[in-house]
DNA sequence: CGGCGTGTTGATCGGTTTCAAGGAAGGTGG
DNA sequence: CCACCTTCCTTGAAACCGATCAACACGCCG
């Protein structure tokens, strides 16, 4: 398939914050690769709890070869960028290209290795740990290589390596993602902001001064 | 590649309960697939709190493709019988057949759902609900098709769906994989004797005399 | 018989949830 | 431009579930 005829079958897609991007139940037509924005899967139950299964960043696939349901949906949880391929058109691509079937596979290893150890997160931390681990997450993910806000004011001045980014979710979002209620989310954010960990301007913009600081308040230590 | 010259490669392993079958830390050389019994995926930090991650029944692989080391322990639940093919051997064929190729690709997508479902266990279900889960879960793989113990007994009498199954996990197993202590676990598979939802003889043999009874007790009711 | 590993049961403690009230931010219409 | 409303977030007080601490029971093997 050449170049040009792959061009024709691709096409971008946005969706807005909140935008049901995927179905869980439905057969997918088609699958993309996320270009910017941050995408949350999840399980809701018919009682209503919920629970965030991952969350996905720039250069992800969302949907699956061979277009099998996963039983998830997938959310925008900012604004998001797609750039979408028809099942039938990725298909091909795997199957004429060994590369691609070798990104896919490997992504989809390091997926299940991220799941995995979310769950020690779920099933063992307090959530004073909880927390801290989100926001490292966080940390990485937008500061690293994500096309997402990073130091989004002066360059670096205060300290040498203080790292500001904006949160992609809301509490609600966190705590979905972390087993918590909102309050419990809410409170251990408050303490982290009163011991000096992190520094919060409206919710949703925090500044980390010391990543190692934040690491270890991730690791047992009470306040 | 011939069949006789896989099977030159090919070899048995057995390995009792308890042994460690894979250390996430070292790059395999092997990849196996289980053939009878049940395998953990573990892991645990610093401090001692441990979280298994996984169970892999037969049929399952253990390893992964091209030798990509994951971060968890892969340890025998029960006595475990492997049969194991040297990586090298194992990339050759998954070169060479598109179909086995297939058959891991939906084995680890497989296994990426059952870790995000698992997911929700750990962060929204009650203690209650969590020890219903996990013997659902084993009532399903210990009677549809494992060669695990199933109908120890005589042919079914009392009830017409009467099930029998011998836990493969100790108390401490189950707690570690449902982020609880063994008290909770203790307390609440006596709870549930009391109900009459399980009969229990001697803390590994399991009858459920009733599976809807069972699912519905892990769906929020209270006693 | 005695000791050890494993599982059960009881009492208490504490972290997280729940319930409740109030505050900050953003949007809309007057 | 400001009052008003809605949504999201924060904070406090009390209740509750599961953890912790502790004692005991059971099976197994020496």
């Amino acid at each position: 398939m050449s170049d040009q005829t792959v061009q024709r079958y691709v096409h971008r897609r946005r969706a807005p914050t909140g935008k049901v991007i995927l179905d869980g139940d439905e057969q997918p037509t088609w699958i993309g690769i996320i270009l910017g924005g941050v995408v949350k899967l999840m399980k809701t139950s018919e009682d209503g709890r919920r629970q965030i299964v991952a969350l996905q960043f720039p250069g992800q696939f969302v949907g699956r070869p061979q277009g099998k349901p996963s039983p998830f949906l997938a959310e925008a949880a900012t604004d998001v960028e797609l750039c979408c391929f028809p099942m039938s058109t990725f298909d091909t691509l795997m199957r004429e290209s060994r590369a691609l079937e070798q990104v896919v596979m490997n992504q989809t290893l390091e997926e299940l290795d991220l799941a995995r150890e979310w769950m020690f997160v779920l099933g063992r931390k307090t959530a004073q740990e909880k927390v801290a681990s989100l926001l490292l997450l966080m940390a990485h993910h937008l500061s690293a290589g994500g096309d997402h806000a990073c130091a989004a004011g002066a360059p670096p001045d205060k300290k040498e390596n203080a790292l500001v980014f904006e949160l992609p979710l809301s509490r609600a979002e966190m705590a979905d993602y972390l087993g918590l209620t909102i309050e419990t989310v809410s409170r251990q954010m408050s303490n982290m902001k009163t011991n000096g960990i992190i520094a919060i301007k409206g919710a949703r913009m925090v500044t980390v001064p010391d990543i190692a600081a934040l690491q270890a308040w991730g690791e047992q230590a009470q306040a």
